[in-house]
DNA sequence: TTTTCAACCAATCAAAAAATGGTATCAATC
DNA sequence: GATTGATACCATTTTTTGATTGGTTGAAAA
């Protein structure tokens, strides 16, 4: 047999073993997405090779037809963009500097929404978390309730989208690893600096005037991020 | 024995668990988010049944103080809000106003962060993105390019969380169903409005010119926003 | 009647087992 | 010798299985 006659059986394997592929899935109509026969049983119903098989499957992949992933199989259609929304993936790739920053740059716009849109009952709200920080006589309950105050302001905006994007915020603020950074004294302080802050800030919600409510809240953000990381980088 | 003795004995001995469990968490310090042990490993360690220990447990769940969960534990702190990073969670539950408003909110703050942070890699590549959609004959090839460069503006925060955030909202919008809202005359037109505000807003953050890159993102979002939902509710 | 205890239930987690696409190895074949 | 084909092995993922945990029920005990 010449090496002319060999080379020409070669290709006419590999292309009959695509062929034969292509024939099956032609035959089955398999749907969008629908996860074909493993490689070692395709082999065996089509009497082919594993190699040749696969050589067939990387056409078909090329082509953008199926797309395959270890340990899951191959697919019909092309591969999904991955959803990387997760909250553990964003902590991960984040740091106490950055959600300070992210809070400072997204909650006084918040604030100023809320001052247009916030219902009375909202306001209530506010307040009723206001006054509940001053009589927490521990940091875990004082933390408590200034979390549901931001969360509360959030909610005045009447947004559904923008508070999905506030609680993302603040659970990947909840599973960042603070360290030492958040050492505190033992109990809230009469005379914390937050006090004063949000009464201010609710105030301004209360009265309507969205420009005070921003900086009510800027005021606020960065009284905390001084407190948790030192002097801001710019010196403002 | 006497039912006023009977009931005191039911109190002090509830009050006891509730008291000794208190002693033991207060005792422990246990970080945020801490799972304490199981409930029959606490029974036996206080030396209380399992009936009181819950009472007790039920307490401090009301209080906010933990919170439990069938399969997990019990944790210190409040319980986390649901998994709302769902992207088609979100989109189910907002509307075209509301991507828009949000939209404004927090994109114009980000192109104001960018002015400060970005660098010329970053610069070059929204010049690049502006390019490609003055080129583009077909919206979605505009479309791609116009995504491009408002994330390029986000990554040029070098801020993961806000990036992270950007891209949900980004995701939701494109979840989003716009119907007739969208429609629009079949080609870019050589004209359109965005591409003098994109030429604008990326010279503002290549001049580091911090308010105005918000402002010129603002006004273009504004003219977006006026193309798709009409004039603006309260006619600015 | 009330309290206590054990058993059970549904949800959850964690570790083991199986499955799957990718790769190396080596004999078989031309 | 070069190529092919079968086998075994690898890394990743899915499925399975058993244990764990908060919640509930019902009978026994006080």
């Amino acid at each position: 047999m010449s090496d002319r006659t060999h080379q020409r059986n070669d290709q006419d394997d590999s292309q009959g073993a695509l062929a034969q592929l292509q024939a099956f899935l032609a035959a089955k109509e398999y749907p969008l997405n629908t996860r074909l026969p493993p490689e070692r049983s395709l082999c065996a119903e089509l009497g082919v090779n594993r190699t040749a098989l696969r050589k067939a499957l990387a056409v078909l992949e090329a082509e953008g037809q199926i797309w395959r992933h270890v340990g899951r199989g191959t697919f019909i259609g092309t591969k999904p963009v991955d959803n990387i929304n997760d909250v553990g993936f964003i902590s991960r790739r984040t740091n106490p500097a950055e959600v300070m920053e992210a809070r400072l740059l997204i909650e006084p716009e918040l604030a100023r929404l809320a001052a247009l849109s916030a219902t009375s009952a909202d306001i209530a709200e506010m307040q009723h978390c206001i006054r509940k920080t001053k009589t927490a006589s521990e940091w875990r309950v004082y933390e408590a309730w200034d979390n549901k105050l931001h969360r509360a302001i959030a909610q005045a905006t009447r947004n559904n989208l923008l508070l999905a994007l506030f609680d993302t915020l603040n659970m990947v603020r909840r599973a960042t690893v603070w360290g030492r950074l958040r050492t505190a004294k033992p109990t809230p302080d009469p005379g914390h600096h937050s006090f004063a802050e949000h009464d201010a800030l609710v105030a301004a919600i209360a009265n309507r005037d969205m420009d005070l409510a921003a900086a009510c809240m800027r005021r606020h953000l960065e009284t905390v991020r001084r407190k948790l990381l030192g002097s801001t980088e710019n010196g403002g």
